[in-house]
DNA sequence: AAATCTGCCAACCGCGATCAG
DNA sequence: CCTGATCGCGGTTGGCAGATT
């Protein structure tokens, strides 16, 4: 039997979700032939994971997804499925294809690989601390309730040749990371010594921005769309 | 207005891991 | 335990639409 190639059509979309919603999904080469699609099991199972499945969100990738992104990744790499299962209703591919288009466009910009350990700080130190700022900033905006327990975080040179990352408290929240400084620290940084990287770890296990990843709050607040990356770059 | 470029995203491919006989 | 089949993941490609030249 010939296999059909390229774009799925809307009559397999209906024999695919129809199949699935009667015999479940799993099993993809013998469900693509029960059903009578002439794909392979593997086509099947990307369509249904990235498209048809009932869950998957649609539209942009909002700010609160975007600082996920940056974090896990800035942890776990190309990782792209252990990433996505931290993104409700969303895919790897989607995950992966927002880095690609729009993160590693960035690296380009600044001349270094997305996979030095310079861009990798870039985006640790200057990047995700920014995009806090500028949630919470949202949040605080939007007189949202949710942002008492969420704290953003603060950038300071302590004269070690090493990054503080503080917690900041709501009648202080007015944090200053001019680029031009943050970009002084972080080359500062650079030429130090694993000092920094251990002080990070230390402020990780206690009070950083380590914490929103783990508050349930976070993806009932989808109310913004906004690009983080227009928004650091001015 | 036409040609070219760019961003985006769905889909495919290769490979390693896992499963089943 | 071995081997072929299948699955799942990450990398890559191709095509479309909108932006730019």
């Amino acid at each position: 039997m010939e296999l059909r190639r390229g774009p799925w059509s809307v009559e397999e979309d209906f024999v695919l979700m129809n199949y699935i919603s009667h015999h479940g999904e799993g099993r993809w080469n013998s469900l693509s032939r029960c059903a009578g699609l002439k794909r392979t099991g593997k086509s099947c199972r990307l369509r249904w994971l990235n498209y048809l499945r009932p869950d998957v969100r649609r539209g942009n990738i909002t700010l609160e997804e975007q600082l996920l992104i940056l974090q896990l990744h800035s942890r776990w790499g190309n990782r792209w499925s252990k990433i996505a299962q931290h993104l409700p209703g969303r895919t790897d591919n989607e995950i992966k294809n927002y880095w690609r288009t729009r993160v590693q466009k960035h690296a380009k910009q600044l001349k270094c690989d997305v996979n030095s350990k310079q861009f990798q700080d870039t985006l640790r130190y200057l990047w995700i601390p920014r995009l806090v700022e500028r949630i919470q900033a949202s949040k605080i905006s939007n007189n949202n309730s949710s942002s008492e327990t969420q704290q953003p975080v603060q950038l300071m040179n302590n004269n070690n040749n090493s990054i503080l990352i503080t917690s900041v408290t709501p009648e202080n929240s007015s944090v200053a990371t001019s680029s031009e400084n943050s970009n002084q620290d972080y080359y500062q940084v650079n030429q130090s010594d694993q000092l920094w990287f251990e002080d990070y770890q230390a402020m990780d296990q206690q009070n950083n921005i380590e914490l929103w990843m783990d508050n349930e709050d976070i993806f009932n607040n989808l109310c913004n769309n906004e690009d983080i990356w227009s928004l650091l770059e001015h």
